[in-house]
DNA sequence: CTGAAAGCGCTAACAC
DNA sequence: GTGTTAGCGCTTTCAG
């Protein structure tokens, strides 16, 4: 009599229990169609009492609609990822839709495999991070037929549609601020970059603008692994052991800046005219150091908004924008001098 | 006579293309079963040059087993969860199980939402942090039939099994630390914790361990929002103004804990003589840092890994755990005087 | 306002 | 080794 096997819950119990049909229990349970007061508290009290939890799966197959968003990013430790997510999510929350997270480790091969595993859940949309894709992952997309945002990036095509800033833009404009601040014997500091497309043009667009101001690069390190803010300390004293006559260093993030940051203070460095700094993202950890490091906004919550309402507007069969290119701000702190 | 509609591609396609039947399609494209090589290299094939993707909703659907477990978190940019879903997701790389993380921010209604969401994909396992739920939450997960790990604490009783240390345990050994190192005029600041029941039975196992010294907390101070750093910064000077003569500062989370070190720093305090402090987590940040923070480890990436362990053999049949303890140790950095 | 029938795309279970 | 049949638990569609 007594339903101590552990089955699952279904549609049909719900409507045993409330002696409403099947179909009148669905629409209730999704709010769909007119259903009497009557029914709908029968239903709901059914479903309340025994504790049903709709199944999805089922849902999804029948109506072939899917209420999620993947996205997918290279990891999620990095501070701005996290922030790139909150975007989207405030965006979602006002919609039927979910986003669910995919992480690459920077890895083509895993973005494949990852991109796969998610498409074959048949989501409303894609955000994913980066222009830089496999030609399978880039037909995968083109194929899935749902929307497809590329974040974080501008420079390139996307397959669908772009929201980001241009790395390129970003690395050359704050080299024309450090030469226009007067510095002229500047290292960089960085990750290993081989996989890390956005670091990596960053450094190209400031080494061109540093050329196109008639300056070289006077020294560069880059690293992989391990704590970021203590990679910082250890790749500046490294440089400055080695190259002591430099009056400014660009790091590829703010951790690496920060990690520089504090050493420099240590060592009692005059900041920002015997040596200046700066950094890129825009962290809200900036905000605690004991100098304000000069740094450029990523626009992360931004990205993640815009793209997030390019899904929803193509989920609603409504235009929207193909490329939103944003144009972030240089923020001088205290490291980095004026013009 | 072209397929230029965009209906996804389905298995039945893959077989026409390939003139071998679903059935032996799908085991193909799924490993299963024995099946001639010949037969295998057209469906694989047939299936490329097409560009299908499965669709696991149709699969999950027949086969009754979706390989996700459902991984339920406060937060992700505390820089503590991301090491935790880094331990979770070591362990099921190697198993054909995947996670999906929800993100609750603290909010009981909102973590009822996701675990309501969740559970209808009818995944395989759920990893939720925490031990304190709603007894709808309770229930839905006593209900799911499928193994939960309740992850992070250990104070308390779960639904099914659990994984973490006991928090109250953490604060009562760090006040004892902090007593045999000679400090007395203790002062505490931390996150506003009506709903972080982790720092909320650290502060209690801590005024407790310092009462059974004869020791009653001097000063205590609570934040909410904004650059964790910056506010250890601000409570540290704001407290030290109020009451000078502190000699220890106990600090909730490492960042807050590493604002307040930098401060002390720049004052020109003598640490750990003069005033020392602590804080708890073990977060990497710390390594590049001037001090090294004294803090305790919170396990985060081995909870991870000894909860997806549980689930995975769970989902195996296997018999498991069904409550994991783990003991945290002291770090005592620069910053805190060994007895 | 409510119900009955027919699948959604795949896989379990069984033939051959 | 390979194919056939019958659902999985819902929603769509069409009758009343």
């Amino acid at each position: 009599m007594s339903r101590n096997d552990h089955r699952p819950l279904t549609l049909r119990d719900v409507s045993e229990a409330s002696g409403v049909s099947e179909m009148t229990v669905s629409r209730v349970l999704r709010n769909r169609g007119d259903v009497s007061d009557a029914t709908r508290d029968k239903v709901l009290r059914a479903a309340k009492a025994l504790g049903y939890v709709p199944n999805k799966i089922a849902g999804a197959l029948a109506s072939q609609r899917v209420n999620l968003v993947a996205v997918i990013i290279p990891s999620l430790s990095n501070m701005v990822f996290p922030e790139v997510m909150t975007g989207i999510s405030r965006v979602l929350e006002g919609t039927d839709l979910q986003p669910v997270v995919g992480v690459t480790d920077y890895l083509p091969e895993k973005e494949e495999k990852v991109l796969y595993e998610m498409l074959s859940w048949r989501p409303s949309g894609v955000i994913i991070a980066g222009l830089e894709h496999s030609d399978a992952s880039r037909a995968m997309m083109r194929a899935s037929g749902i929307p497809v945002v590329e974040i974080m990036d501008a420079d390139g095509t996307p397959v669908d549609a772009m929201v980001g800033i241009s790395h390129r833009r970003a690395g050359r404009e704050m080299a024309e601020a450090i030469l226009a601040g007067g510095y002229r014997r500047i290292g960089f500091l960085g990750t290993q970059m081989p996989l890390d497309h956005r670091a990596r043009k960053r450094f190209e667009g400031f080494t061109q603008a540093l050329a196109k101001g008639g300056v070289e690069m006077a020294d560069h390190e880059f690293y992989s692994g391990g704590s970021a803010l203590a990679k910082g300390r250890e790749m500046t004293q490294a440089m400055l052991t080695r190259s002591p006559d430099l009056d400014f260093l660009y790091f590829s993030n703010d951790m690496i800046g920060a990690g520089g940051l504090l050493w420099l203070l240590e060592q009692g460095y005059d900041i920002p005219n015997c040596i200046g700094l700066a950094g890129f993202n825009g962290v809200e950890l900036l905000q605690g150091l004991p100098r304000r490091l000069a740094t450029m906004d990523a626009c992360r919550a931004e990205i993640g908004r815009r793209a997030a309402e390019i899904i929803v507007a193509r989920t609603r069969g409504e235009a929207a924008e193909t490329s939103v290119i944003l144009k972030p701000q240089i923020s001088y702190g205290d490291t980095l001098r004026r013009p």
